[in-house]
DNA sequence: CCATTATAGTTCAATGTTGAACCGATAGGT
DNA sequence: ACCTATCGGTTCAACATTGAACTATAATGG
């Protein structure tokens, strides 16, 4: 392949990455009950999925791949919603652990189910396969921009 | 493949994608000259890339997958740049079309530049056929979140 | 024709994100 | 044992986006 095709369909999967992820988004938002936020979503779900007691904010943060700040406002916010809770961490003085709740887990799992039905539609008109077909090299893509972020 | 696994596969791709876009953006924001936005580079390089004089805001906000509100601020302030003139649409009084300047097909150029090197530096680690064999998939997905926009 | 409905664009409050500044705590090197 | 640098968390202003309301124009169809 010339240097310029490989450009050039290398930036349109860029841009089609791009829109699927603001497309997901707001799909996503529509869906949620609207005091769940995606972020909050995503961290209620993180937690259902690592099968995870306890995270720390910072640890968090860094898997969602945002600020500090955004994380901080995020778990404040579920925080109130009494999604999880916030305490100190007896090893650490800096730090605190990030539990979810009884509440938390309900609340994922309910929101959840509003989810799946969408992307069980996506996988019967897509197929199984493709997706994960597609995994390695959207893993791959994924690692080495996180690596190349200073 | 059994249906758990497959959403559960399912998930983990758009939550990649998720994250490529998220990390893409990023990256791309660092690199841009600070009075260029994200969302104003990609006005300017949709009318190189569809080699295109005019365009009205309402196409192109929904070429984007923006609202008509997102598309008036970046315009504005792609305008107040003078990458981009906006003048009435004589054929449509509501209408207006919107033209790329001299300086704002400059800008691109040196923005496309200042991209391009890193972009190269991901299709040397990844491998262009990896890049072309990804696209359909892509679209395919965008596709489908797309119509499934109500 | 006229009434209704749809479309183009703007404005505005609300939301969620970043980057930077900051504070307290910890780790590493000498 | 110190510095010094790094890390965890919060706060805040700036920014980009959304959804909704609004105005003006166009298209549709009785």
């Amino acid at each position: 392949m010339k240097q310029d095709e490989a450009l050039r369909v290398s930036f349109q999967v860029m841009s089609e990455i791009a829109i699927i992820g603001h497309l997901a988004d707001t799909a996503l938002a529509k869906l949620l009950p609207p005091e769940l936020s995606v972020a909050g979503f995503g961290v209620l779900n993180h937690f259902v999925r690592l099968d995870v007691r306890g995270e720390s904010p910072a640890r968090l943060a860094r898997a969602f791949q945002v600020t500090k700040g955004a994380m901080t406002y995020t778990l404040h916010q579920l925080e109130e919603l009494g999604y999880v809770t916030l305490s100190p961490d007896p090893a650490d003085a800096r730090a605190k652990i990030v539990r979810m709740t009884k509440r938390g887990r309900k609340a994922r799992d309910e929101s959840a189910a509003l989810v799946n039905p969408g992307m069980k539609a996506m996988i019967e008109a897509i197929g199984a396969d493709e997706f994960a077909r597609a995994l390695p090299f959207l893993t791959k893509v994924r690692q080495i921009l996180d690596a190349a972020r200073d």
